[in-house]
DNA sequence: AGAATAACCCGAACGC
DNA sequence: TGCGTTCGGGTTATTC
């Protein structure tokens, strides 16, 4: 599942294979994949010259040389495949568009990922109500207080609610708690400033360090050819459930948090 | 306002 | 072995 650090790759990856290119034709097979909201068809792209690449939040966005953007969340499963032939759909191909000597197949084992064609990228964004970036200057401990100070949900929910931080996914959110040695079920509300601070510092740690290892890969995600084979070597939490815990050896213990997997230590992460 | 829940999908894991 | 059921994952919409 593609979080900040995986689709900040994927951007990399892009950027490098499609910039200054120009889309010669693209197809879009499975409708539902486009926003409603998405100002344009995907058939308005064929044409357009890759300029920009950016991410905001697990978010990626492709700016053209006309001033249109393509949006796309990848969610759980979306991914690129680029290849240097023609090459037939896979099973679950659901968009497909060639650039000078690459083609490019999209897939989405699930349909879940979303995409729009659009031209105001700001006013795109004021409708998803996203938070700050983990890496922005203006994350404080300040801003967490009041953001969380009428939070009674768990803290592991209120991490992954983008409105906050943008970018933390159910992997990393696990991730950031361990190292932070707070309880996952802890309410928000009830973190210390030095918990906060703890909270924004670990979740730089953990993020940049996962950017670096050219994102986690897990299950049926790949982020793009070329980068295929990443495997997680460094995960704590995430999937370790039953195993030894790594600071202290106690068996990692799994537990639902607003629905969602859970893995902590009991001892490490005390409520 | 915040919080809980359903919906979207389908392969994998699970239960019998 | 085979079949039916449950689960999970991010986000949005809906309801309380």
């Amino acid at each position: 599942m593609p979080e900040l650090p995986e689709v900040e790759t994927i951007k990399n990856v892009l950027e490098h294979n499609l910039k200054n290119k120009t889309i010669e034709w693209i197809r879009l097979d499975y409708a539902p994949l486009l926003e409603s909201k998405s100002e344009y068809k995907i058939q308005d792209l064929s044409g357009l010259t890759f300029k920009g690449f950016q991410r905001r939040g697990k978010y990626l966005i492709f700016n053209f040389d006309n001033g249109m953007s393509w949006v796309v969340h990848l969610r759980m499963e979306g991914k690129f495949h680029l290849y240097k032939e023609e090459t037939n759909p896979a099973k679950h191909t659901h968009l497909m568009f060639k650039v000078d000597d690459t083609y490019v197949h999209y897939l989405d084992t699930r349909k879940f990922s979303r995409m729009a064609v659009i031209k105001d990228l700001d006013a795109y964004f004021k409708t998803k109500n996203l938070g700050y970036e983990p890496f922005d200057e203006a994350l404080s401990v300040s801003f967490l207080k009041e953001r969380f100070k009428n939070r009674k949900r768990a803290i592991k929910s209120v991490l992954l609610d983008q409105s906050h931080i943008t970018g933390i996914g159910n992997i990393y959110a696990d991730e950031i708690l361990f190292r932070c040695k707070i309880h996952p079920e802890k309410p928000a509300f009830t973190l210390t400033d030095k918990q906060l601070e703890s909270i924004i510092d670990n979740t730089i740690i953990v993020l940049k360090k996962a950017i670096e290892e050219g994102g986690t890969t897990i299950r049926s995600y790949t982020s793009s050819l070329g980068v295929t084979g990443l495997f997680q070597v460094s995960l704590k939490a995430y999937g370790r459930e039953g195993l030894p815990c790594t600071e202290c050896q106690t068996s990692m213990t799994r537990i639902k948090v607003g629905g969602r997997s859970t893995v902590f230590c009991e001892k490490c992460q005390k409520e």
